[in-house]
DNA sequence: CTGTTAGCGCGTTCAG
DNA sequence: CTGAACGCGCTAACAG
């Protein structure tokens, strides 16, 4: 491998005049430039990203923290802050937690060890401040996952809001008898959902019971999972809210099987709003939000915080809208 | 921030001392161990990661070329290749090309400059020498894009024995008039299925046309699309191939919506065997993969080659399995 | 078992 | 406008 040191030789320079070229300063003269220029072409030099990382700390990296890439909303939210990051400069490292604390807390040691500029989480299953014992004054993000700001910037949408929403949606066609399907309980976005949900039932008179809600369901299996059970009995709920577009798709094929008529018997809200909304039969009603938005939002958070870390946490919220099409 | 200098002031020991320990080093004395482990806690030392990746250049870091992750067959991929990386001790970084040649040199020049210790290639739109030109002696690797493996190691599904096979399925349930769905014609991976496909018709006797193929298709949109082009005339094809699942979803959509019954009037053949088919009506023929053992694979071979470069490249080919089920 | 010495490749003062 | 000198934080000979 060729160094500045080699090019600096080769055409009779120093190391720091080659360095000023390299980066397009603006004092260097045109002949300079010009020499630089051919020394390069001549050897095929590169420049080594790892000296220039060590120098200036910082790598232009970032981290995203997500459980699963495999899951659509997560796959979204990961092209969608991968390039807004990259238009800021920053390359995206993908870490997945598979919802292990364990796994988390490594990542967090990671970006304390300066392996990343900065952390983007996505969803987590500890609190701010057993966070911020980890990293320190690292910079971390939060990012759809619902968390006080006390200490992280947080962007993020309004989920009870969403989810209060799309439970009074159902209530208002008669439905009294629902299920929220949540994946993890503990998480606190799991919490804020459920809050919304149990919101809007006292509103409509209606008492809020446990086996209202259902744990654990995440991808299409689990909703297949979860039809086949649900619609055997006679006294199956009248309105499902899900977490994902994806689960309720599961939903809605068991239901099908069981001859269980949507939306005559049963109204199933999807989240995500993802396209497969548009292929389903009949048609999804589903919860948007403006991903892009946000996106672009903690990419330029991210940027003035690597620059200047002082500020107090700032904290955004996003509101989701109803997109009401068949199955409700 | 604190470095292992500090280390060695605190613990009356040397630097190099301080590193042993931190390394697990053999041969060092109990003694000295407590000691730096003691001024760990004292000063809450945390190693700079930066400074290591220089001094032994490396960084734990391979670059995952896709061309966009929101598509359900290269999150997929990711998540698996991720995964398998991580247990070999290497993060993953994601570069999306978007189809895009320019960004794809973008992170071949990246990797050129050692932002990673190497980067699978899962979409590409140059050629093996055009790579090879780009990256010198750097390390790359090919994953399930078909190449002629004479540069880089290449572990890919045998995409034409695949189609060939899927082919042949719909021929012998009599369907003559068939279309393939591509994304991008142009790239590789799309040439062998098309070779695929037309190997297969001539082994049953029908001349292929170009009017036989499509080309951009790959997002559900785009299958709803094409559905509501092909099913409003009367001379619709009778089998269909798509490239992904999700295509075919849009596809069986669309027909539903015109009234064209499946499997009776058309075939439907998707590709990955993603969940959503054990969720569709009828529910989804596919064709499955190895993608985990795909996955395993590439990540050992990595680790091989960055610790030792001097091997001629390897090819390796897997063979995809048809998934009959209602669609077909 | 430990300390000394030398870089890894680069950017950036500070003089001139 | 340019060069000399320094150091980012760490590991790895080599000698003892």
């Amino acid at each position: 491998m060729t160094t500045i040191l080699d090019l600096a030789r080769i055409s009779g320079l120093s190391k720091s005049t080659v360095s000023r070229v390299l980066n397009h300063h603006p004092h260097v003269s045109q002949e300079s430039k010009e020499k630089v220029e051919k020394a390069i072409q001549q050897i095929g030099y590169k420049r080594n990203a790892r000296g220039v990382h060590l120098r200036k700390k910082q790598n232009q990296l970032i981290g995203l923290l997500v459980p699963t890439v495999d899951h659509p909303y997560f796959s979204q939210l990961i092209s969608a802050l991968s390039e807004a990051c990259r238009q800021s400069g920053y390359e995206t490292v993908i870490y997945q937690s598979d919802f292990q604390p364990s796994e988390e807390r490594y990542v967090y040691d990671k970006l304390a060890q300066q392996e990343m500029d900065a952390l983007v989480v996505t969803h987590t299953l500890l609190s701010e401040q057993e966070i911020k014992e980890l990293v320190g004054n690292r910079i971390v993000i939060i990012c759809n996952e619902q968390a006080p700001g006390n200490l992280f910037d947080v962007f993020s949408v309004d989920e009870e809001q969403a989810i209060f929403d799309a439970t009074t949606h159902l209530l208002k066609q008669g439905r009294t008898r629902l299920l929220l399907c949540m994946d993890y309980e503990q998480t606190p976005l799991q919490q804020k959902r459920l809050c919304g949900f149990k919101h809007a039932l006292k509103d409509a008179g209606i008492t809020y019971s446990p086996d209202m809600k259902r744990n654990g369901v995440m991808t299409i299996d689990d909703g297949l999972r979860l039809g086949d059970t649900l619609f055997q009995t006679e006294d199956y709920p009248d309105g499902l809210l899900t977490g994902s577009d994806f689960v309720a798709m599961g939903l809605l094929h068991s239901a099908r099987k069981h001859s269980v008529n949507i939306p005559t018997d049963v109204s199933i809200m999807g989240f995500d709003n993802h396209s497969i909304g548009r292929a389903s039969i009949p048609l999804l009603t589903t919860v948007d939000y403006p991903l892009q938005t946000i996106a672009k939002d903690v990419a330029k958070a991210l940027a003035l915080r690597v620059h200047q870390n002082e500020m107090p946490p700032r904290r955004k919220l996003y509101k989701a809208t109803l997109v009401i099409r068949e199955t409700t």
